[in-house]
DNA sequence: TATGGGGAAA
DNA sequence: AATAATTCCCCATA
């Protein structure tokens, strides 16, 4: 058997792909596999990634051909790959289209009042008769019309999509969809300020990614771009494109607050295009933003949704989802009978630690545009982000008391260890001059910094102007830091930072790592590096879910360095 | 019109 | 698998 020692593959049979940090080609190899392969595991010395049917659509979707991802294994390989996971990938791949939802063509135009009717094409006669006699799939096959042609109802477009995602035949969208109300946007070559903007290439080709020059093969997908990289501005772009009413759905109102200010700042929508549907305003107009919360409101539990009214409100041409992420299970389920509008999910991260992603790709779309983290720092988009692990020892008697207690409380005494507080102050000490944040999950504890090192504590229950006028002195270096509980993980209008100390984080939570980090990834004006420290207490589960928080951020191609605090006493 | 509490959600 | 904290909805006050 032929060895390549210098690669660092190893393909094992059951999908699993090995791969030796340190080899000479490591760097390649993973940029050549992580479009088509999930990261699972990311210990020191070998990473493990997972080729998953939903990873190998994703890839497929972006346009990756099978060729290319059998290539990267057989490139990067130490060992020959198994011929069963070439074959796999080659049928999987093979699949991803193999079912087409189309318009049925019979139909008189002048029936077609909203929906039009709508087939299932099926490439082969087995597939037909696999898929007429699935539980999941056969419902939503109303009438056969031919050997290989089924019309299905256009209320079940969404529906029979996630089925067949399960079913393991994902359908190809090319049905298009219902135009909504004109609506005339173009973007400002300089920003109200005057400032001049220009679009940075990734932006443009990724909402180009997304539109398809209004071909129906696009229309509808997820776009994966790393915080800070502008995802507001890809969504204008997108609407510029589209041209017609926008619903834009956010996870925060402080982030509609954002968007209104950014349509407004960029493009040359008059201020009377733009509302916002809240629980304050409650207002409609072209280009209408709200949350998924107020969408997911009800008066009494199983009671009715009031507000999806909404959705029928205007008559949309894009629903643009912000967070896709974070998009709630209700949210979903009326997604699914909106399948006739266009659809942009934007995101940091396809991973939902929900699992549902699945119902992102069958519902939302499929991924159309993905820019790795790395690239936007080799571009100076990005800060260039060192992250350190440090270890922590606890006291005997904390060790014997994580000891004593029970399972769930273990975690907890893990995160709330005191020693932690000495690796602060050192920290605080080495950075000092930069801008310094510090966020943990549990307030005692933060209050117990705030103590000792006497920086302001900002937390759920601190009003908005208190907030306003800390960040503002955070701005203006008149403090040398700041304390934040899981605040800091979403607020949008938190100052740029060089540091960031976590000094606890919630359980195995990968997109709260991602999101911490990337509070500090704003280029410096001195080409400074950020600095991301996490603080893990020695020989606890804290490490277990440090190592599981860190997965995304290791996939992206982030090292961190580890560092054991030596015990004192 | 502002403030605060209850409740639900992810 | 699970905890604690947060946010945002609505509604009741004043």
């Amino acid at each position: 058997m032929t060895y390549i020692a210098e690669n660092a593959l190893i393909v094992q049979s059951d999908r699993s792909i090995l791969l030796e940090v340190h080899a000479p080609t490591a760097e390649k190899a993973r940029s050549a596999i992580a479009p088509f392969a999930e990261l699972i595991k990311s210990p020191e010395h070998i990473h493990t990634y997972q080729i998953t049917p939903l990873s190998i659509w994703n890839a497929r979707a972006t346009g990756m051909a099978i060729a290319e991802m059998l290539s990267a294994l057989q490139t990067y390989a130490k060992y020959p790959a198994p011929e069963v996971v070439l074959q796999e990938i080659q049928i999987l791949g093979e699949r991803y289209g193999l079912t087409v939802i189309e318009r049925l063509e019979t139909t008189e135009p002048a029936l077609l009042t909203s929906l039009p009717l709508l087939q299932l094409r099926v490439a082969s006669l087995p597939l037909a008769e696999l898929l007429v006699r699935d539980d999941r799939v056969k419902s939503f096959l109303e009438v056969r019309l031919e050997p290989l042609r089924f019309q299905i109802n256009p209320a079940d477009r969404g529906l029979i999509k996630q089925a067949l995602v399960a079913v393991g035949y994902p359908a190809e969208d090319m049905a298009g969809y219902i135009a909504g109300d004109d609506l005339a946007i173009a973007l400002r070559p300089q920003t109200l300020a005057g400032q001049a903007f220009n679009l940075r290439t990734y932006q443009t080709k990724a909402a180009e990614a997304f539109y398809q020059s209004g071909r129906v093969q696009g229309g509808s997908g997820v776009i994966v771009l790393p915080c800070g990289a502008g995802k507001t501005i890809v969504g204008m772009i997108a609407i510029s494109l589209v041209q017609q009413n926008t619903l834009i759905l956010t996870s925060s109102l402080t982030s509609v607050h954002q968007w209104r200010r950014e349509i407004l700042d960029k493009t040359d929508l008059p201020e009377s295009a733009i509302a916002e549907y809240s629980s304050e305003s409650k207002q409609t107009a072209p280009v209408t933003l709200s949350t998924y919360q107020m969408l997911t409101y009800r008066s009494q539990k199983d009671g009715d949704f009031p507000h999806y009214e909404l959705f029928n409100a205007q008559s949309w041409g894009l629903i643009i989802y912000d967070e896709v992420h974070l998009l709630p299970a209700p949210v979903f389920r009326i997604t699914a009978e909106l399948q006739a509008r266009r659809r942009l999910g934007l995101t940091a991260t396809l991973i939902r630690e929900d699992g549902k992603e699945g119902d992102v790709f069958a519902l939302i779309g499929p991924k159309r545009y993905d820019v790795p983290w790395r690239e936007l720092e080799g571009q100076g988009f990005i800060a260039i982000a060192e992250c350190t692990e440090i270890r922590v020892p606890q006291t005997e008697e904390r060790e014997m008391e994580y000891a004593l207690a029970p399972r769930r409380m273990q975690f907890r005494i893990a995160a709330e260890n005191p020693s932690k507080f000495e690796v602060v102050q050192t920290l605080l000490t080495k950075e000092a001059g930069h801008r310094i944040l510090i966020i943990g999950e549990y307030i005692d504890q933060l209050e117990s910094i705030a103590q000792i090192t006497q920086l302001p504590l900002i937390t759920g229950k601190t009003k908005q102007i208190e907030r306003d006028r800390l960040y503002e002195a955070f701005r203006h270096k008149q403090i040398a830091g700041l304390i934040l509980s899981r605040v800091g993980n979403f607020a949008v209008d938190l100052p740029d930072a060089d540091v960031l100390i976590q000094i606890s984080g919630k359980y195995g939570s990968r997109q709260e790592e991602a999101q911490r980090l990337g509070r500090i990834l704003r280029p410096k004006a001195d080409r400074r590096h950020a600095h991301f420290y996490s603080l893990v207490t020695l020989q606890t589960c804290e490490e277990e879910f440090a190592r599981h928080r860190q997965l995304f951020l290791t996939e992206q191609g982030y090292t961190y360095h580890i560092e054991i605090v030596k015990k004192t006493q």
